[in-house]
DNA sequence: CGACAATACATCGTTGTCGATGTATTGCGT
DNA sequence: ACGCAATACATCGACAACGATGTATTGTCG
């Protein structure tokens, strides 16, 4: 399965899990969600629509069309809803590590319904956050941000240590009050 | 020209622009600068060389390998160093939007070297970070922060506030002693 | 001495992405 | 009356990404 698909099922999935849907609102949702990021072709949702049909993920209706053509309206099937926790559940590395990924599994993370489970992938993220990420090297060494002269090089570093830090902050508390709810 | 192919070619051209390399060598400085957020196979970064040699942006010259197999080094052309600082300048919006492409820009941008053009392309990221974004919708309206019961999304657009003031104060200063460097 | 990692590049087939383009309807502005 | 935007979906071709696999050499560890 290609990269970016991943996440654009993913979105799917969870936009249906909520409520059915037919593709032009799943369009504007996922534009309202990342689109201001990485806006996504229509000629890219309408093929991976099909693919999660055929995988047996989701079922649709056709509606005489409010407005113009006729709808489809998608509902998730029961597999579906199984195939969507299974992937919040298990997301893949980069999913973890892009941010853009990142926040599509953060925004249907509840989904998982199973505070363990999601303490489990948050900790992922926080492995990833805390292990000291150096974007640029002077031969074998890595440099420190007081090293680097160029204030566009040194601009990367501040910034991301500073979302690091807030990042890292949220995740702390958001595991213990998960916790918290585990241990009643 | 696909998309993530636009940064991929914009940090080969930028790391050649420094040294001439061979691409083994730039292949780790590509994962140093994005791999431990999105890792770029081999086989998707050797084609890269071969578009850009082939459009006349880069010449190689094979060397007995110190180590293994020929190696090739590549070298900016003139050519390359000039298509270089026009993408700099004229970034896809998609480049301002995504922090990934976003982090790739900023990395070479001392290679534009004016800095009013510099200071241009920071106002555009600054324009991006400074227009409200809102993630989720109930209906058509957007919902704020407090309004969003979901941890998880409440995650998000906490995160997204704070790493976007952090951004927006670096992006301030920064264009400050730009300014003040062109004032002279 | 043999295995394995690292160096250094290349090719191939599958698959996803995207722009362009097409079709058809409703409704609004002018 | 006419055009244009929005709604709603579909197809096609070009191309980039990637995993798998191959080739060949040097250095290192046990």
């Amino acid at each position: 399965m290609r990269h970016n698909a991943v996440m654009l099922e993913l979105a799917i999935l969870g936009f249906l899990h909520d409520a059915p849907l037919h593709g032009y609102e799943l369009r504007k949702r996922i534009a309202a969600l990342t689109g201001h990021v990485k806006p996504v072709a229509e000629s890219t949702l309408y093929p991976a629509i099909k693919r999660l049909e055929k995988a047996g993920l989701l079922a649709r209706r056709t509606q005489p069309g409010a407005g113009a053509a006729p709808r489809h309206v998608l509902t998730l099937t029961p597999e579906g809803q199984a195939e969507l926790r299974r992937r919040l559940a298990h997301p893949a590395d980069v999913d973890i590590t892009d941010e853009n990924r990142w926040f599509t599994v953060l925004a249907f993370l509840r989904h998982l319904d199973d505070p363990p489970a999601q303490a489990e992938v948050l900790e992922r993220r926080m492995a990833f956050l805390r292990q000291p990420s150096s974007f640029f090297y002077e031969g074998d060494r890595p440099l420190r941000a007081e090293e680097v002269e160029d204030p566009f090089r040194r601009g990367i570093l501040t910034i991301a240590r500073a979302t690091g830090q807030a990042e890292l902050s949220w995740l702390r508390r958001t595991l213990d009050t998960l916790r918290a709810a585990t241990d009643d």
